[in-house]
RNA sequence: GGAGAGGUGGCCGAGCGGCUGAAGGCGCACGCUUGGAAAGCGUGUUUAGGGAAACCUAACGUGGGUUCAAAUCCCACCCUCUCCGCCA
């Protein structure tokens, strides 16, 4: 959520600001409506402030034993005018607020401005080789011809059981997915100093309206029907929330989190996009790492929380590649935005894997996030951060393609081995 | 699911329908004291909106209601805790 009286203030240059992002938004209409509600506002203390002091000498008056009966009709009288300016002052609010959160963030001055993905910009690419990724010297397979013969990733009766885009991991499929997410949040927890954190699955409305899911997105998620509850489209939802409504102290910050968490997202609208595999699924596993921060840290944060989550890849000896997201294809509540992108042989490009972004204060400012710098007697409001580290399934399905043999095997990356009992390599059952 | 207790500032914790934005404590900031620190003493310390300022308005879980006036009384909901039942 934008600031109001930043909205208010700077008009021309939000609307010019927004229109990076290929939006057309006209501010007028939402600042005469602003301009009317403080005027009612104005009117409403003034008789507010009427009938407190008519009351106290009421007060005054019983106390002496003397009547007040006019005042206490006039009063009532103020009263009654004051409930009806109050409903209506509260209808405004009500619409302002509702425009407010459909606003998406500003982008940084840093972003650069584009349509779609085509203007994203590449920062750097690393592979174990280099620069670029080695070239197979055979046909590379996509991941689920691998899964099927090795027999560690069942879609058929992941549909049966439940229905599309959902997988049922089997054997060291099972365990290599497992691997990775206890790899990364060891490395996350002991080498980037993360406090880890399980969180819960499901969020309340409020959750969701804190990190910008809702109320614009509502058709992206899950709603559990018997409640008021959603299921997590990304554990950056209860893990941003664990300070909603606090007060955090300087040292405290920046304040790093990250959590495993299984992730449920709809993916309405993108029905005919990687309907095979595990790149696009209604649940899926992810390690997020999220950061509070100091307003004048955030971008060196977002630098190193990007870093982090490149470690990941750089330890598994995944090529992969930083874009800079464009002014386009940036996400609502984002201000700036890495997508690191990893190598999909099968497929000869690059695949996201792993967003990171800072949000400013846009987050902070819906859930009421502040900090109280030292010796500053005014509370203020931190930067939010988020990023995968990594996208679990996408990582296995970089595993497997990356490290597949020509005779069907796949090795198992030096790191993961002592998660998977030794496991050097994945053979088909005979 | 049944019975009960409770939700107040950064934290703990008082609070009679009007003089309570809120006692007291902790914490924090500044000053005094000290060779330096601790202790001690003094002062200050909720947030948001409006205003150049004085100051005004609002907020005591949330939303309604009663009243001239509500942290305080009434209703509904949410959350926490204790006991009983059920349960992985």
């Amino acid at each position: 959520m934008l600031d109001l009286r930043f909205v208010r203030d700077k008009k021309e240059q939000v609307e010019a600001t927004l229109a990076k992002r290929g939006m057309t938004i006209d501010l007028t209409e939402f600042l005469a409506l602003d301009e009317k509600r403080r005027e009612v506002q104005q009117e409403i203390e003034t008789l507010r402030r009427k009938r407190n002091e008519v009351s106290e000498e009421i007060g005054r008056l019983k106390k002496a034993g003397q009547q007040a009966e006019n005042m206490v009709a006039e009063m009532r009288a103020v009263g009654d005018r004051i409930t009806e300016l109050e409903s209506s002052t509260r209808d405004v609010e009500d619409a302002q607020r509702g425009i407010l959160l459909t606003i998406p963030n500003l982008p940084h001055v840093s972003v650069p401005v584009g349509k779609d993905e085509n203007d994203n910009v590449e920062i750097r690419r690393w592979s174990p080789q280099g620069e670029n990724p080695l070239q197979f010297l055979f046909e590379p397979k996509p991941h689920w011809d691998i899964a099927e013969y090795l027999d560690i990733i069942d879609f058929d009766r992941a549909a049966k059981i439940t229905g599309a885009r959902f997988a049922l991991y089997k054997g060291l499929g099972a365990k290599l997915e497992r691997a990775l997410i206890n790899f990364m949040l060891d490395l996350h927890t002991t080498e980037h100093g993360y406090l880890e954190t399980l969180p819960p699955f499901m969020v309340n409305r409020t959750s969701m309206t804190v990190t910008g899911q809702l109320p614009k997105f509502e058709e992206d998620l899950f709603k559990v029907e018997n409640g008021m509850y959603y299921l997590i489209p990304t554990a950056e939802v209860p893990v941003t929330n664990i300070h909603q409504e606090e007060v955090l102290q300087e040292e405290d910050l920046p304040a790093l989190y990250t959590a495993y968490t299984p992730c449920f997202r709809r993916e309405a609208g993108s029905y005919g996009k990687d309907t095979r595999g595990l790149v696009r699924q209604h649940q899926f596993n992810k390690v997020e790492l999220v950061k509070f921060a100091r307003p004048q840290d955030s971008y060196d944060e977002l630098e190193k929380l990007t870093l982090n989550a490149e470690e990941v890849l750089k330890r598994l000896n995944l090529p992969y590649r930083v874009v800079a997201l464009c002014t386009g294809d940036m996400g609502f509540s984002a201000a700036k935005t890495y997508d690191i992108e990893v190598w999909l042989p099968s497929q000869n490009r690059y695949r996201e894997i792993s967003s990171c972004s800072n949000f400013e204060d846009f987050q902070a400012r819906r859930g009421n996030i502040r900090y109280k710098p030292k010796g500053s007697k005014k509370t203020e409001l931190v930067h939010t951060l988020n990023g995968s580290g990594l996208a679990v399934g996408r990582t296995t399905v970089a595993v497997l393609e990356n490290f597949q043999q020509p005779d069907g095997t796949v090795v198992i990356p030096d790191v993961l081995r002592p998660y998977m009992g030794g496991v050097e390599k994945i053979v088909r059952k005979s």
